[in-house]
DNA sequence: TCTCCCTGCTTCATCGTTGAAGCAATCGCC
DNA sequence: GGCGATTGCTTCAACGATGAAGCAGGGAGA
């Protein structure tokens, strides 16, 4: 059959009217099958508007309902090192499949450029652009993040937040997976001597991890274990290492690496040393957002659900969209620890 | 100073232009700093939309302008297999960097749902969400693409198109990749028997590199390397591994695998079995989006610039937008080898 | 002194969509 | 057969922004 689909030039709701005689109102309202319109005018509107390949007009809607029908996923670009890609790709995976699934376009941010006195965050969400936002800001204090939080904007943000309590958050509980990975060290491979590789300390996960190594080392009577500060990246990795060659291991028996990057760095400049990992010292990692899978031995971590966690993030915000005040303002997911070569458990199964 | 920013309420022109005592098309013009308003009330106009934190409403401006202002970047999910994440974030990271540069949005579009006869491709470009597209599709040929194509809407695709002759894409030169990679075996390692595992083969790329590891193969006077099919998933490089094992390597002294992930499955699969890379035989990847470098032995592979094709596509998207006929509409980025163990190759120093 | 032009704003119209209210014609009911 | 209710559409207005055109008042030039 013969489409006559125009190729260029807009189709509006005029148009599809024109062509069967009737208003644009009863062409709005057949489309979105009001009761009042009959049916075989319907029937007809309906047929004409895929023939022209009618599409509604998001700006007109938007403007209409005062409301643009997107959400926003706002990653602060001044942390592309401490959010590594693919962390921030399963949130985003998590992200669309549930804005997907309402219809609801997902717009990327990673500007932070402030303007005329407002940042980005709010920009985004006063220019309507998107209805919502998640953010997911690395820094536990950013000025910029508690403004918006506090314009009362519908916002959800990504981690554990200590200075917005009022703020919604999904996050992961990373002081238990911190504490998860440090027992495992110390219950499972007799670990008495603990360097933790910690990420940057005015990040809150980082803050956590270290608090969960603490306290399993504090809980099974250990003395605190030695902290050596990172980034996150796996530059930092290699630094720590460097660090703990050129200061002597000192009867160390386990790293636990605040992420997978730091650990692979570690283990990389810890075996051109010749100190192998396992055999002279457990190392655990943290993230297992894929590289701890593929790397020799594989690094045993603990896994962050980042896709649940965007769909999770995303679940929250379009409640809150549709005025659900949520049930519980902060969301702490579980992890789980995936044990692999790097902390002296036998390999596992390929499939891991 | 107190700013008076209101927390929720929209702000709108009216709002401004009530406080200076003007009319709202005095403040439009005085914000876009028309010279046909005086000087004095230009800064007064300034500092009033400052101090109330106005924002431009997207959809009014794009309905007036009949411009979204946002791009989109189109990756049907259907091919998520097909398209790794670390490719799709790459490519991301290109486009919104170029994004914005430009101030514009930009939209992820996962969701191929067609509806109304209507596929998910027009129907964001004809709904006006955004400008124009680059499409990240899998398929050679895919129908829905061809009726974007066709209709004429502003499209980028990414990856070379040979059934779409006049759309605008951007991609890498295949063919010279996979033939680089298959001479580099033949040449540096005296390969005389080769093994190709493909992609799926109603994909340009593995075509191309299939195509490109003939030709190399051809030029040395070797006899055709035996294909396996593939689908670029690591399970199906393990699989290909499984049926080398199984038909005997027959000779073969070297496998040019279609990518990395394929190549890493193979390399699992080969080493399980006590064949050892690159010793009993060499294996060279493709890709290079992260996978390669931090497995033992580091896979030597073809680099792809996905990030800088993500840069390049937006940056011709945008050349379409503003009315420019692209100089070439078809580009073909080069690409590079990167030479690290599995190849025979001696390992590189860490940083590659 | 009259006209023309500039300056500096206002008024107007429009982009596309959609709820509300309006208004004919038809229907059901007593 | 008359009256209210229902059906099926129309007209109207508004969302917010912004070019175009309009229109006062003042200054310059002839």
């Amino acid at each position: 059959m013969a489409e006559a689909k125009p190729t260029s030039g807009r189709v509006t709701l005029r148009d599809v009217a024109d062509v069967v005689g009737v208003t644009p109102a009863a062409v709005s309202m057949a489309l979105r099958g009001s009761s009042r319109i009959g049916k075989e005018t319907t029937e007809r509107i309906r047929a004409a508007a895929r023939e022209l390949g009618y599409v509604t007009n998001s700006a007109g809607r938007a403007l209409r309902a005062q409301r643009s029908g997107s959400i926003a996923l706002v990653v602060p670009n001044t942390s592309q090192h401490v959010f590594g890609h693919s962390y921030f790709m399963h949130l985003l995976v998590g992200v669309s499949e549930v804005g997907d699934s309402r219809g609801a376009p997902v717009i990327i941010s990673t500007s932070v450029v402030a303007e005329h006195g407002i940042n980005a965050y709010e920009r985004i969400l006063r220019s309507q652009v998107a209805d919502g936002a998640i953010v997911a800001s690395a820094a536990a204090q950013d000025r910029d993040l508690e403004s918006l939080v506090a314009s009362g904007l519908p916002v959800v943000l990504i981690g554990r937040s200590v200075t917005l309590p009022d703020a919604v958050w999904v996050g992961v509980d990373d002081e238990a997976g911190g504490e998860l990975a440090a027992r495992h060290m110390i219950e499972q491979h007799g670990a008495r001597r603990i360097v933790h590789v910690s990420g940057p300390l005015d990040h809150q996960s980082a803050i956590d991890r270290l608090e969960g190594c603490r306290r399993a080392s504090a809980a099974a009577g250990l003395p605190e274990p030695r902290v050596i500060q990172g980034d996150f990246s796996e530059a930092s990795g290699v630094a720590a290492g460097r660090t703990l060659l050129a200061d002597g291991l000192d009867g160390a028996d386990a790293i636990v690496a605040a992420n997978d990057e730091m650990a692979y760095g570690l283990m990389r400049e810890l075996g051109a040393a010749g100190v192998s990992v396992p055999d002279d010292l457990g190392l655990i990692g943290y993230d297992d957002f894929g590289l701890a899978r593929v790397t020799t031995p594989g690094i045993s971590t603990i896994r962050v659900p980042a896709e649940l966690i965007g769909r999770r993030a995303a679940s929250e915000l379009f409640g809150l969209l549709d005025g659900r005040e949520p049930a519980h303002r902060h969301v702490l997911l579980p992890v789980e620890l995936i044990a692999r070569g790097s902390c002296g458990c036998p390999t596992p199964a390929q499939h891991d």
